[in-house]
RNA sequence: GGGUCGGUGCCAGAGCGGUCAAAUGGACCUGGCUGUAAACCAGGCGGCGAAAGCCUACGGAGGUUCGAAUCCUUCCCGGCCCA
């Protein structure tokens, strides 16, 4: 309980640095905020909101979620407000356009997915879990008035979204968005926050929690932001809708593969962000890189390890990098490894008395969206059956001739070919 | 409420009576290269079909025409200006 008080401030500050960008007012307010909740023997309420806005969690939330960890870590109290309510009114941050309303039951069954997602980082028996539409959903109209009596349109306007999308022509604000900040604000005031962690993208958000308090008499709360994850390649951010991203629920293969693609340049960023790994030691690992000491894919697979072990486990995170090494090894041979991947998807197929058509089997094991798709896979020359790359894109497979062949198709995880006996 | 401009494929955005399954860019996919990465290069990118070809698609519904994404009517939705 009082772990708090055993850690000087220095040092808490030095972990609590790493996954942010800006902490607001400034960093002396934070260490006095420590050093008093040390002096009192309590805790911090560190307060972290997440929309339920989707039902899927990308590695880029973990982010908040990590910062969080760190400070239940060291001895402070986590809470987590899943956004229900405000989620069907859209975070309009960060966006050109508004961001769809949901339904009160989609966000039902999305919150529901997001404490298990959460509870891979954050240790959730200590953490305090809420839902925000417990207390928005009982404000009155007359609340809102009068917390709305307290807000200035004119410093909303200023701020970087509205005011962004205030100055294009073709876009437009609606007076719903606007109540969004003051919404994440009473959640502050509502947890009593001493510490509210967001992304950048939130800054404003979480200042107006500090208004919100002051408003109700309590001491506001300090804003910790952090930096937003770019996606795997490229220079966006990573986001679902721009499918550059590893979700949190994906299983540990998937997400071992599809990290390994990202860019070099990628390292640095997911080292800080997503591992402990002391920096010291990742600047260490990177050095060796540039001077050609280091083989940049080894890095990459311990960065890419580490991620995946804080995700699952350590020993699902070494198997999936075995298997990794595996799925490398069929493609650069075309299907004759010596041990082939744990866990390689089976398909199980249903020959006629003529066979079966190979485009059929793709779409129905769903390497391919259709049957054109799956032609045009062939085409191009990115089917191979055992080994083989296979031309005639109406190849039929007779019965018999299918089974135990193993079926790769482009980057995707190869397939196994079952028959029905 | 009035005026005006606009709604095109995953997104952006051309087309403005036939040659349009619809230019171009991005995203994505495949191949090459490479470190199994990125970048780069080449190709592909509605569905069905062995193929010929057929079907569905340019906000919705009707209409004009031999023929419409393109013209007309109407409805729905959005931007801007005025009230």
């Amino acid at each position: 309980m009082t772990l708090a008080t055993r850690i000087p401030v220095e040092e808490q500050l030095a972990v609590i640095r790493r996954g942010s960008e800006k902490i607001l007012p400034d960093e002396a307010t934070l260490r006095e905020l420590l050093a008093k909740a040390a002096a009192e023997n309590r805790p911090l309420r560190v307060k972290l909101g997440i929309d339920a806005t989707t039902s899927d969690i990308t590695l880029g939330h973990t982010i908040p979620l990590r910062n969080l960890r760190r400070f239940q870590d060291l001895g402070h109290h986590a809470v987590l407000v899943i956004g229900d309510y405000t989620a069907t009114v859209g975070d309009p941050s960060g966006r050109n356009k508004g961001r769809p309303p949901l339904t009160h039951e989609q966000t039902i069954e999305n919150a529901a997915t997001y404490q298990d997602q959460a509870g891979r980082i954050i240790d959730l028996q200590r953490a305090e879990v809420v839902r925000n539409s417990e207390w928005l959903s009982k404000l009155t109209f007359r609340d809102l008035i009068q917390l709305g009596a307290h807000v200035s349109v004119k410093q909303m306007l200023q701020g970087e979204y509205f005011g962004r999308r205030m100055a294009y022509p073709e876009q437009t604000v609606f007076l719903h968005e606007m109540f969004y900040p003051i919404m994440q604000g009473v959640d502050s005031v509502h947890v009593r926050a001493d510490v509210e962690l967001g992304g950048t993208d939130q800054e404003f958000n979480c200042l107006m929690g500090r208004d919100m308090q002051k408003l109700h008499g309590q001491e506001p709360q300090v804003v910790i932001t952090n930096p937003l994850l770019l996606g795997l390649t490229g220079e966006e951010k990573m986001s679902k809708s721009l499918g550059n991203y590893v979700g949190v629920s994906w299983p540990p293969q998937e997400q071992f593969n599809k990290l390994m693609t990202m860019a070099d340049d990628r390292m640095p960023e997911y080292f800080r962000l997503l591992t402990d790994i002391p920096l010291g030691e990742v600047e260490e690992m990177l050095a060796a890189i540039r001077d050609g000491g280091a083989d940049p894919r080894a890095v990459k697979k311990q960065l890419v390890t580490s991620i995946v072990a804080d995700l699952h486990s350590e020993e699902t995170a070494r198997r999936a990098a075995e298997d990794y090494e595996r799925y490398a090894e069929l493609r650069r041979t075309g299907g004759q490894a010596d041990e082939l991947p744990r866990g390689l998807p089976e398909k199980l197929v249903r020959p006629d008395a003529d066979g079966i058509r190979l485009t059929t089997i793709m779409v129905q094991a769903e390497l391919a969206g259709s049957n054109g798709e799956a032609k045009r896979l062939i085409r191009q020359g990115g089917v191979k059956l055992r080994g083989e790359t296979v031309t005639d894109e109406n190849k039929m497979l007779r019965p018999g001739e299918a089974n135990g062949a193993l079926l790769q198709v482009g980057r995707k995880s190869p397939v196994l070919l079952r028959e029905a006996p």
